[in-house]
DNA sequence: CCATTATTGACAACATGCTGTCAATTTGAC
DNA sequence: GTCAAATTGACAGCATGTTGTCAATAATGG
């Protein structure tokens, strides 16, 4: 194990990369079944979990991404039949986006699959870890946002 | 804060995406100076790190990334004179990469800058909070990897 | 030694993130 | 109310990851 707290950090950089890979490999496998993707379920969960219908630049700012990389993504579930997109009586130009009948199914079924697969995972890691990781990983993300050049 | 344990590592999960994206922007930022990317920046580190030249096909496995993304990278890599690539004695078609004099002088001025962001960044944490995060996230890897179905 | 298998690089297609630009619309300052 | 600024969707282009296929080369088993 590293002695010096920065090379700490790095390790941390490398090792958030290696979990992302193996995050998004294990959520493309589980939604590919369903026609579906990674990017998709956290778009379809995004639009899931607010509860209300949401603008495309909403969900974009919820997950933290660029705005356009959400409506493409939402542009071809709308193709797909995912989701739906209605009228919204504030905003003429800003639809606001929510599952379909047939979404709604297939969330709920990746969601059962993803939660058996996170108790597995669970069994071999213990809250208290779990929780500084977290602390961590949400330190080192506010961090970097906090010393980049400001736009 | 969560109380079941999956529930935290869907957290957990959450926190990777994010903190992966942060990772990427901020390398992005200390790397555009010198005309090169996060994922460049990790290619060369890759190879220097290895501390003997390395082929292709050892990079990606050494970054658990697929064979062909790396060697696109190595292409533009070469075209723009920041690697090399010898001839290997032992294998006609697998040539040698290594870091040129231009590569090494620009990765060491990264590596500079990195340093002292990344000393910035655990100002702020500490060193058990960030054992454990890499442990958790290690855990995370190792157990997505066991579970996904194998090819 | 020879035949089969595995590895490797080249090429191509695609998914998903980014950015930039433009017009339509909304918001806000005055 | 009006005009400037911000927001939004459409479209386009690029970076970086993936996969698949093919031919050249290495490695292996007989």
């Amino acid at each position: 194990m590293k002695d010096n707290i920065d090379e700490m950090v790095t390790t941390l950089a490398l090792t958030v990369f290696r979990a992302n890979g193996a995050l998004i490999a294990a959520g493309d496998s589980l939604t590919a079944p369903f026609g579906l993707s990674s990017a998709r379920w956290q778009v379809m969960g995004a639009v899931e979990l607010a509860g209300q219908p949401l603008t495309v630049a909403q969900i974009a700012r919820n997950m933290g991404l660029a705005r356009q990389s959400v409506q493409r993504l939402i542009d071809e579930l709308e193709r797909d039949g995912i989701v739906a997109l209605d009228e919204n009586p504030h905003h003429k130009r800003a639809r606001l986006v929510r599952l379909t009948l047939h979404g709604q199914e297939a969330y709920a079924a990746i969601m059962k699959e993803w939660h058996a697969m996170a108790a597995r995972l669970a069994e071999e890691m213990n809250a208290a870890g779990l929780r500084a990781a977290i602390g961590s990983l949400e330190q080192l993300s506010a961090g970097l946002d906090a010393l980049r050049p400001p736009d």
